[in-house]
DNA sequence: GCGAGATCCATACCAAAGGATGAGATCCGG
DNA sequence: CCGGATCTCATCCTTTGGTATGGATCTCGC
C-alpha cells in the first residue's frame, strides 16, 4: 500500500525508463498511422477516440506495473533522507556539532517527548528562548523538525 | 490527487460506473476547449498531446482501482522476518494496541521524520487522512504528540 | 443483510512549532 | 578593555500539528 515508498527504491528508474518508451512507440505508431493511411481523411473525433484509448490503456498498464511492484513490499517504512544521508556525520565537528551546553538540555528534553513549553518550566526560561535554541538547534543539526531533530541526534550519538 | 487512493476499494460496477462518468467528463471537457477556444487553431500535436495525458491519467487511475482490488487481502509480508518481528508486525490490531495497517504505515513514516504532508504524499492519501490516523494513533498510543509517539512505539515495540 | 471496523476525506478551529529579527546581559580569552 | 560566544527574551508571522465532527465506501464476519 505504498507506491512511492516502493518506488524509491529500485522500481522507480525501471518504471520511468518503460513509460518513456511506452510513450515513444506510441507516439510513433500514432504518427505512422496518421501518415500511412492519411488519417486526415477521418474525422478528428475518430483520431482523438484512438488516442484516448491507446494512451488509457497505457495507463492502465503503468498502473498495474506500480501496483504489482508494491504488492511485495514489505510494510517497512523505506529509508528516506534521515536513515541514509542525513545521518552521515558532515565529515567535521567530532562528537557535538557545536552544541552548546544548552541547546544540549534542550534537545535532551526533546528527546524524551516534551514540548517547548514544557522544556522552558524544566529548565527555568522562557518559551522564547526555548524556541531559539530549537531553531538554532535545527540548524546545527540540519533538520526540520523536532522529530527529526531527535532522531539525528541520536544517530550521531549526541543522545543516548 | 490522489487517484489510486481514491479507487482503492470499490466494487466492480462502482468501477465502471465511475470510468464511464470519468470518461463523459473527459470528452465533455475536450469538447469544451474545442469550442471555447478554437482549438483548431492550434496544431492537432497539441490537442492530441493533451488527449494522451488525460487519458494516460485516466489509464493509471483506472488501472490502480483495479490492481488494487486484490491487493486488499494481504498487506504482503515480507519473505523472511525474525520470528520477534513476525508476531508484532502482522497486519490487522495483532497483540499491539490495536494499531490497524494503516495507521502503522503512518507510524512508520512518521517515525522516521516525514512531516503529515510528506506522508500524505508517500501514501497517496489526502493530509486530512493523515492526521486522522494519526489522531488514532495517539489515542491508542496514549500520547499527545508525534514525537512522543514514536518514543512509545518503539519502547513498546510497534517499531524498530 | 447488517453491524463493526477500516480507510478515506473535508472543514473548521485552536494550539504548537518554527523562522526571522532584534536586542540586552554575562562571561571569557586575547 | 573588547569582541565573540552564549544565554536570555520579545514580537511578528507563517506553517504545521492536533482535535472534533461528520460523512462516504468498502470489507468481513455473523
Amino acid at each position: 500500500m505504498n507506491a512511492s515508498a516502493e518506488l524509491r527504491r529500485s522500481g522507480f528508474r525501471a518504471t520511468v525508463v518503460l513509460y518513456g518508451l511506452a510513450l515513444a512507440a506510441l507516439v510513433f505508431i500514432l504518427k505512422y498511422v496518421e501518415y500511412r493511411f492519411l488519417i486526415r481523411d477521418l474525422s478528428v473525433e475518430v483520431y482523438i477516440g484512438v488516442v484516448a484509448v491507446l494512451f488509457t490503456a497505457l495507463g492502465i498498464w503503468v498502473g498495474s506495473k506500480l501496483l504489482a511492484e508494491k504488492k511485495n513490499v514489505v510494510p517497512a517504512e523505506p529509508p528516506h533522507l534521515l536513515d541514509e544521508e542525513a545521518l552521515r556525520l558532515p565529515a567535521g565537528q567530532a562528537g557535538s556539532l557545536g552544541i552548546s551546553a544548552r541547546e544540549l538540555e534542550v534537545l535532551r528534553s526533546m528527546a524524551n517527548g516534551h514540548s517547548n513549553q514544557e522544556i522552558a518550566d524544566k529548565l527555568f526560561i522562557s518559551l522564547a528562548t526555548v524556541k531559539s535554541h530549537s531553531s538554532n538547534l535545527f540548524g546545527k543539526l540540519e533538520v526540520r523538525s523536532r522529530t527529526q531533530a531527535v532522531l539525528k541526534a541520536k544517530a550521531v550519538g549526541v543522545i543516548p
